[in-house]
RNA sequence: GGCCCAGUAGUUCAGUUGGUUAGAACGCCAGCCUGUCACGCUGGAGGUCGACGGUUCGAGCCCGUUCUGGGUCGCCA
């Protein structure tokens, strides 16, 4: 028994009893006879009031102490209301230290968010002592418990899917375990359970849920986490798209009514936006409802005009009032218009019926009139114009509206505006290539089945493919999954996949939908983001308990880190080098293991080049191993030669430039890998 | 991987045109103070100006290289 109660509890009710609290020493503020103590806990705050002072001797800031004591009332002018048990004090009678605190404190606890985040993270156990850091974590479980309650009711079942698994083709970079049963091969971690919540639905689950952690080896961004993130990942089967957004708007607005602070909530049903739409009329496929500004398509407009530099090209106009905004407005938007890259950016005003401005010249008065009615402009709005390129113009004219919304003042506080954004392409063509791709997941069912597949232009069909947006946020996408096996070969073979590669990459699931897969929908909202949104945190890591910082680093328990010999022998890292040199003389296993790289790839080296791999074979002569990489993101690629105590830094003892047909034939690599010994098998 | 920005006390920052002993606030230490709640007052300690090299009579400041951090683009089915 520590403690009778903890340091958010005590009331008025309470008053004259002898109580026991126990926490952290916030401060102590000494005023020469009398000290008052904050003492802080996971619940709050007490103030504990001392009358001798040698009780407090040795006692430093973040102690962990124990208290004895009476409850007392606190003068009416002595009160703090910011406290919710300040009514009250504690009169100390005991002390005892549970924890000294030693060391000299890298950051005050309650300012923490002021300091840098390397510091923060690499004293993460002091941040998260801030109440401000704290209490986002303690919101986190009861979104998540929340969200628990709401899927269950719904009558969705949490099933935990693998953490090593294979690694996927498909998407972002994979994190990769190597086998120590199997040597040279890899599990993988899950970038999403997406193919096991399919697997589910074969398998008869009706409709599944998980909160669950999703890794991807991909760069942070203020709102990425790398490395690793939470979903809630749902699927349902025998549904379609409305019943997948029907679940979703009735949890999420469920969600952001309990912890949205009273701020506004869009109510069910969303809005359903198609991506068509969502491109053209806010420049973006995550729309920010909370901006009123629209985006009208002039290009057929302009194409009746002579303004040459509109005429003929995709043009938009946003209408916004800057009645009032003096000339710098003008001058700023302007210079954030060619900071994003654009050529200019054209505007009109209205002002009594007449437009001011420099394209007005080009207008006949007709025209001047249709524009006005075309737009519904009113005395004193400005139309701004964005023409470019088709690649181009949608995003400048997004850019653009956002810029006016943030500098007018328009975007509204305090709501939450939710919309699905549907009709999602199925393919895109590369830019460069004309390759047809999948655009966004080839999981996802093709509007119009195999039919549209065999009989319409690949660029133009649609697929049952959905993303949530909140406030311009993406939360999550989802989609309608192509369960049959048929339309799934059609579908990989449009996007240049023949159908041994589509049973090499994703053979258990096109295996499984041979045998009756119902039809099944699902999608994966991301939970930090939606946590992100709850607290208005700018940074997914004040999130997250223990996050990894912006370059993929542990800062408190240090990883990425070095590991001993004995676990890289155990996971085949060398190890079959170093039983082969006690066999063999080293040069020779370096020189033929070079010679047998050369042939595979047709590789041919210069002197220079030459000279590096003699080099290093004399200096791997004193090496128990070493590695080969094939540097696959250098141009030309480049064959990086290794020893073991290096193969986890990226720093080569020498390296040789290869040709690009090297990728080509690579043998048994693995993510850029090769051990030495395979190529000499 | 490209580009941009930053690195000065424990923390957050200032530091003028290159010129004496590099400053402030908060924190820390000591003393004073019986009602504070970011208590107050007085005093004190605390610095390889990220590192290396260069220019200069002289560098926190200028130049080069490098390291670290942040942002952004690439990337993120």
């Amino acid at each position: 028994m520590y403690r009778t109660h903890h340091c958010d509890e005590l009331r008025p009710q309470d008053v004259g009893k002898r109580v026991e609290l126990a926490g952290w020493v916030s401060v102590i503020r000494d005023h020469g006879g009398v000290l008052f103590l904050d003492l802080r806990d996971h619940y709050g705050t007490t103030q504990v009031v001392f009358h001798d002072e040698r009780l407090l001797m040795h006692v430093n800031r973040e102690t962990v102490i124990a208290v004895t004591g009476e409850v007392l009332m606190r003068g009416s002018d002595t009160v703090n209301a910011k406290l919710a048990t300040g009514l009250v004090e504690v009169h100390a009678q005991t002390l005892q230290v549970l924890g000294k605190c030693v060391g000299m404190l890298p950051f005050e606890i309650e300012k923490s968010k002021l300091t840098r985040e390397e510091i923060r993270l690499r004293h993460r156990f002091l941040d998260l002592r801030n109440p401000d850091v704290h209490k986002n974590i303690v919101l986190r479980s009861q979104v998540i418990r929340f969200i628990r309650k709401q899927m269950e009711a719904l009558g969705f079942i949490e099933i935990q899917t693998p953490i090593l698994t294979a690694s996927s083709p498909e998407g972002a970079r994979d994190f990769l375990v190597p086998s120590r049963k199997h040597p040279g091969k890899f599990y993988a971690l899950p970038q999403a359970p997406q193919q096991f919540k399919q697997m589910l639905m074969v398998s008869g689950f009706d409709r599944y849920f998980q909160i669950a952690p999703c890794f991807r080896d991909e760069d942070a961004r203020h709102d990425r986490s790398p490395g690793e993130f939470y979903q809630l990942d749902f699927e349902m089967a025998f549904a379609e798209q409305e019943d997948v957004l029907r679940v979703a708007e009735q949890v999420l607005y469920a969600v952001f009514m309990e912890f949205g602070g009273g701020r506004f909530v869009s109510k069910p049903p969303f809005q359903r936006i198609t991506y068509a739409d969502a491109m053209l009329t806010f420049g973006t496929d995550k729309p920010d409802l909370r901006n009123p500004l629209r985006i009208a398509d002039l290009t057929d407009f302009f194409a009746q005009t002579d303004f040459p530099l509109f005429k003929g090209k995709p043009t938009r106009g946003i209408v916004a009032c800057c009645e009032g905004r003096p000339r710098k407005f003008f001058e700023d938007s302007l210079r954030f218009a060619m900071r994003i890259g654009m050529a200019g950016l054209g505007y009109l005003t209205l002002n009594q019926g007449a437009f001011e401005g420099p394209i007005e010249k080009f207008l006949t008065t007709p025209q001047r009139e249709a524009l006005i009615a075309r737009l519904g402009m009113r005395n004193g709005d400005t139309v701004f114009f964005i023409s470019d390129d088709t690649h181009h113009v949608n995003r400048y004219a997004g850019l653009i509206r956002s810029w006016l919304g943030d500098h007018l003042g328009l975007v509204e506080q305090n709501a939450y505006r939710f919309c699905f954004v549907v009709d999602f392409p199925m393919y895109e063509a590369d830019e460069e290539s004309g390759q047809i791709n999948f655009t966004h997941n080839p999981f996802s069912m093709p509007q119009g089945g195999l039919n549209a597949l065999n009989t319409l232009d690949p660029l133009d069909i649609s697929a049952h493919q959905y993303d949530v947006v909140l406030n311009g946020v993406e939360l999550s996408s989802g989609a309608v999954r192509n369960h049959d096996s048929d339309t799934m070969a059609r579908a990989f073979e449009i996007a240049g996949y023949d159908a041994q590669s589509l049973k090499s990459k994703f053979g258990a699931l096109y295996t499984a939908f041979q045998y009756g897969a119902p039809p099944h929908a699902g999608m994966a909202p991301g939970i930090d983001r939606i946590l992100m949104l709850l607290t208005g945190e700018e940074s997914i890591r004040d999130v997250i308990a223990f996050p990894l910082n912006g370059n993929a680093q542990d800062m408190l328990f240090n990883a990425p880190a070095e590991v001993s010999q004995n676990q890289l022998n155990d996971i085949h890292y060398g190890s079959a080098v170093k039983r082969s040199v006690s066999n063999e003389n080293a040069e020779d296993l370096v020189s033929k293991a070079f010679g047998d790289l050369q042939a595979l790839n047709a590789l041919t080296l210069t002197e220079d080049e030459n000279a590096i791999i003699t080099a290093f074979t004399r200096q791997v002569m004193d090496m128990e191993s070493a590695m080969l990489r094939l540097n696959t993101d250098a141009y030309p690629p480049m064959i990086h030669v290794m020893p073991l105590e290096n193969v986890f830094r990226d720093d080569t003892v020498c390296q040789a430039y290869t040709r690009e047909e090297l990728l080509a034939g690579a043998p048994a690599r693995h993510d850029g890998y090769w051990q030495v010994p395979r190529l000499v098998q």
